[in-house]
DNA sequence: CTGTTAGCGCTTTCAA
DNA sequence: TTGAAAGCGCTAACAG
């Protein structure tokens, strides 16, 4: 069996309520007690059991986070984020998957209840919030990263789709780009679907109706961007460039053209939303909107350890904030082109 | 405050004991009062706090995996298979950050062993196992993934390192390769050293004794396979085909060599160990060898289970069993030139 | 500065 | 089949 406080306070001569003062260091506590009691927490090797301290103090320092998927170098890295913000402040991480299904995220946010964390993140899995209502009636800190949930009010942090989207189609109008193809994910999701929208309000800024046959939609996966990518470069006449949605897809298109390289004259011209470690690897030449990943992630627990705090005091929870963090547009061109 | 045991079995007008042995399925149970619970169940939404239930069990369900960096496609895939396993059996998985240092590797063990966590499986950070050995005393089942640990025995699940890339460069000889360059990872970590091992093996049995200039040991990660790859490129003369020791850095050789196509006559030939998501896209010929990377991680969840399983029932714990899944090799090359 | 004591929410003998 | 009561390891009044 574990050694306890009791172990602890027994050889150390003391009460147990001694021993967990200097643990927890109170101030009113004698040097030489404090003393002769940590000789015996190293001797014995005591280790606070989090669990009963948990059970007393209800709270855990123990902060959850809910991704669609795992394997999935974008939500680890926010995850990394939240991590980097979380461990300054003493506090815990648990990740879990809800496998971009509603029923499987409500499922895992009831195990995080039950393992008392103090609070959420969570890129839900689904643009409706509906199945997340009740964590209002729980009254559990929650923010969101990455995505927004329709009916569901919540702290969020996510970036500029729109308007970094606008600005990338935007520049490569100027510079002369006119057959724009899109490769777009869910628009169910909101980043998917701000996207689409800033790529449209650029195109109309310039007068510019782009080919119905130029216009996919698919899942945001590698294989989904291949597909889609074959598709417009199949199509006759294809597009001069092509805007994706995020970076898996732009991975998959990218493995669609080099592949098939050698059969185009010209190359076509990538934008993408994402730039991530393999965004410049391919070589077609490209435009990518950079977010601040592992600033989504450290804002968000930013902004949830702030709930938290709050609720420990019963002070007044703060309206919902919804922050947007900027993009910053990369280009991977060395000729130049856009 | 929360609903507790005590709130459903005052309006069940039962005693807590009843209450807990119906949501524990304990079948010495009237059927009428279990409904009449259940219904209060539902009613007031009561869900079991499972810190207290821990803290009387002294189980959490609860397994810890430990990766030495969280934003990353291996890990994290591995960690996906522990899930997927865990998950089938009720249990739960905290996913912790070492940052590849052994201090912080520590560090976080002493608080998944706070949290009572039931098992852990572990990436380690380092080859030596000397500051893992605490774990044994602790008598906390534990799995390592990936690597072993010098000095520190336990079970391990890993894959044939020094063998895949045997046949993966035999493969290459047989077909004519003769110049090999070798970009390699820190060979304190086992699988780089393995690796590195089958490599020169494969080149001993041809007669073959690799330029020194050709061989090559860095970090494992994207740049620094882009850096190693630019020496051996520009060095006279460059070797024809070259072995690299994971995915990260095959990425980064291969971005180096894409941005530089057009100044070879005949692209340099790639083998690469792992085989994931984008080792496909860059269209450099390639040979890789794939590791079942999901698998690792199952496999890995089942023998901890089986270990936490056997401990609860105070069951001699079996002898470190050490599991060597087999890698597969992979084409990616259109010309046939493997 | 330190000890006594009650109790966090749950499970589990033991007794009925 | 059910209830009473003890106790998991810790913290926090309260008292001294």
């Amino acid at each position: 069996m574990a050694v306890t406080i009791k172990d602890v306070a027994k050889l150390a001569d003391v009460s147990t309520a001694t021993v967990s003062r200097v643990i927890n260091n109170d101030p009113r506590i004698s040097a030489v007690t404090r003393d002769r009691v940590l000789k015996i927490v190293d001797k014995l090797n005591y280790k606070v059991n989090s669990i009963a301290r948990s059970l007393k103090s209800n709270r855990t320092f123990t902060v959850g986070f809910l991704a669609p998927e795992i394997a999935n170098d974008f939500f680890m890295t926010v995850a990394q984020g939240v991590e980097n913000a979380l461990r300054e402040r003493g506090y815990n991480l648990i990740i879990c998957n809800s496998n971009e299904s509603a029923d499987e995220e409500v499922e895992r946010l009831e195990l995080l209840i039950e393992k008392c964390v103090d609070g959420v993140i969570i890129a839900p899995s689904s643009g409706s919030g509906a199945h997340l209502r009740f964590l209002q009636q729980v009254g559990l800190p929650t923010v969101l990263v990455d995505r927004l949930a329709a009916g569901f009010s919540s702290d969020a942090v996510l970036v500029d789709n729109a308007t970094g989207t606008y600005k990338a189609i935007h520049h490569l109008l100027k510079r002369g780009h006119t057959h724009f193809g899109f490769i777009g994910g869910d628009v169910s999701l909101t980043p998917f679907r701000e996207r689409y929208q800033g790529f449209m309000h650029a195109l109309s800024e310039f007068g510019i109706q782009p080919d119905p046959a130029h216009i996919k939609f698919g899942d945001y996966h590698v294989d989904s961007g291949y597909a889609m990518m074959k598709q417009l470069a199949e199509h006759s006449p294809a597009p001069a460039s092509v805007f994706i949605s995020n970076y898996f897809m732009h991975i998959g298109a990218t493995q669609y053209l080099v592949e098939h390289r050698s059969q185009r004259s010209r190359p076509i011209f990538i934008a993408s939303f994402d730039d991530m470690a393999l965004s410049a690897v391919a070589g077609v030449p490209s435009l990518t909107i950079a977010q601040p990943v592992l600033q989504i992630g450290s804002r968000a627990a930013q902004l949830l350890l702030e709930r938290i705090e709050l609720r420990l005091n019963h002070n007044e929870p703060p309206q919902p904030r919804i922050e947007r963090l900027p993009t910053r547009l990369v280009f991977h061109d060395r000729n130049n082109t856009a």
